[in-house]
DNA sequence: AGATTTAGGTTAAACGTTTAACTAACTCTA
DNA sequence: TAGAGTTAGTTAAACGTTTAACCTAAATCT
């Protein structure tokens, strides 16, 4: 049996409660006493029990991981890699991170995550999008929210973002370096905060290398910036404008979707057209050529959910940083080339 | 505040006990309190504290998942898709799953994972590889442990093991049947089960279709199955016998490496040589050509593994079926084709 | 010097469950 | 019809913490 915080006081002579305290490291006890209580606990390897200081604290030490199902299905492990960051960024912490995934439509008829409803975490992070009719759910339950490249329009929540402005900017503004006039834009489902913003990035970096804005370069309809999305997309993209000479793409996988449209159509990447896209996918280095784009540091935005969270749990009326940035950065492989 | 089971006993006109009981449906209840205690729960939305519970069961309503930090670095997330599996498979249990990753190379400096250490966990599932280290030291703190891809050859313990001699054979086989007789085997960490149950599939295959086993045709000596390591293999098989036509390679991370060389060498594939991988991983797509490999059933190996070890936890002399076998499958893509 | 404050610790209640031991009301059986 | 069994529920202790309230001795003030 693992020793309780008695076997402790008895060990170190003092009472049960100074045990606490000095664990708590409280102000109260002389550093005489503490020393005295630690050496008890390092020497009988004692580890509080959770569960005994979660029935008073009325606390779980657990932090909810909320993922649309799919993720799952997607072959990119985008958020998978998010989740990740989290678990690392809990080193340190006394926090557990719970995964769990809801349905992408997730809808009133849905029951909560399993976590939720026990009241198993004391936050929740959420990852990607979730549908108004679930945010509302859990706004109703008052636990603190953090989100992950995502937030609802309304309302002002927590969360740790990418620099999707700034990434759309560099990408295209990599475009016009390489001599590019006529760049095409390609995305779907553009009310997303990152993709609207990326969108957003291109058209700035358009207007200060002095090229104007045309809409006949862009296409946005796409309803998913997804692979078969990007195929589709380019197809369009050329039937709209023949003279374009480069594309940006919202995400890679719209990219990759473009690449194959080419290769179907022999347009050659990069020499009859460049193309850029953006996340940092794992599949970009297989692709011929190679893919440039924008890296998204996903592993860190996990890291910062978790400083974030665990800030607004302990300090509820957290005011600082509502929203942390997280930079990205412009990766140049072979699907990108100046304009001779 | 949640409901209480207090508040639930109230409303029902019963005392606590009473509704404990009917919470794990005892049998001393009648179906009329019963009926009648599960109303008021469904009434007030009630869930037990898992805290409380925990306190006086001894329990947590957790399994570790470990995982060595490796996985983290490699590309493919094939554990990671396990790990996902795993939480799949705690759906309509009372289980959460913690994760934490473990230095490759562990050893008595290292600290256990702080689940461990807090006895936060009522079982663990170890998947892929542990040092005898690690395995020692669980092993001491007499918790439930499950395997996964992995066992020590020394000791009876429950796994989740991939059909690696069937798949092994499948593999083999496919290629015999397409007409091929030099067929190479390439591999990496030969003393991993899973590797060499593979490498044992190769041979029984090879005799089956009467064609004589040779060792220049294997390179087996590579310490870790991975792409750079492919590729060297890959070198080193055609500088042993320059008639091979046919390649097995024991995972596709080597398959790829193998690809790379070929590429690099004029060796087209699937012209010159075929070429057959394992474990379907997601970018064999992507590949050019497609990679034709054995698919292993990731996911499935999770939801599995918690199905054994709530099993263990449940009955700690759970004895029939140690170890469990998931199936594999041929999947036919571009690499492979008739030797003419 | 006596009163008051402070420092450093202790006591005991409370958190929300589970479960062994108990009880009251029936139902048999001889 | 008395006694033994059975059935269905209750009582109360226990789990291992935290923390408000309390205590005592020493330090500080007037």
């Amino acid at each position: 049996m693992s020793p309780t915080i008695k076997d402790v006081a008895k060990k170190a002579g003092v009472s049960i409660a100074t045990v606490s305290l000095v664990i708590q490291n409280h102000a109260r006890i002389t550093t005489a006493t503490k020393t005295k209580v630690l050496k008890a606990i390092k020497e009988l390897n004692y580890h509080p029990s959770r569960s005994a200081k979660g029935l008073v604290t009325k606390t779980t030490g657990n932090i909810g991981f909320i993922l649309t199902d799919d993720h799952f299905l997607q072959t990119e492990p985008f958020y998978t890699k998010i989740f990740l960051g989290t678990e690392f960024g809990t080193r340190g912490t006394n926090y557990y991170v719970l995964l769990a995934t809801i349905a992408r439509d997730f809808n009133s008829k849905d029951e909560l995550p399993r976590f939720i409803l026990e009241r198993s975490v004391d936050g929740i992070i959420i990852a990607g999008k979730a549908t108004p009719d679930f945010i509302e759910r859990i706004e109703l339950l008052d636990i603190p929210i953090v989100f992950i490249d995502y937030y609802p329009t309304s309302g002002n929540f927590f969360t740790v973002l990418i620099d999707n402005i700034n990434g759309g900017i560099i990408a295209t503004k990599h475009l016009v370096d390489l001599g590019h006039k006529e760049i095409g834009f390609i995305g779907g489902d553009l009310p997303h905060p990152s993709i609207y913003d990326r969108f957003a990035g291109y058209k700035q970096a358009l207007e200060a290398g002095g090229i104007k804005f045309n809409k006949k370069n862009c296409v946005i309809d796409e309803d998913d910036p997804s692979r078969p999305n990007g195929y589709s997309a380019a197809k369009k993209l050329f039937a709209q404008n023949k003279k374009i000479t480069a594309i940006f793409a919202c995400n890679d996988a719209m990219a990759i979707g473009a690449m194959q449209y080419c290769t179907d159509n022999k347009i050659k990447i990069p020499n009859d057209v460049s193309l850029i896209g953006f996340d940092d996918v794992e599949a970009d280095i297989f692709l011929n050529p190679p893919l440039t784009t924008i890296k998204v540091p996903k592993f860190e935005l996990g890291t910062e959910a978790i400083h974030l969270i665990e800030n607004v749990i302990k300090n509820k009326s957290y005011h600082n940083k509502k929203k942390i940035l997280v930079p990205v950065e412009l990766i140049i492989r072979n699907s990108t080339r100046e304009l001779k």
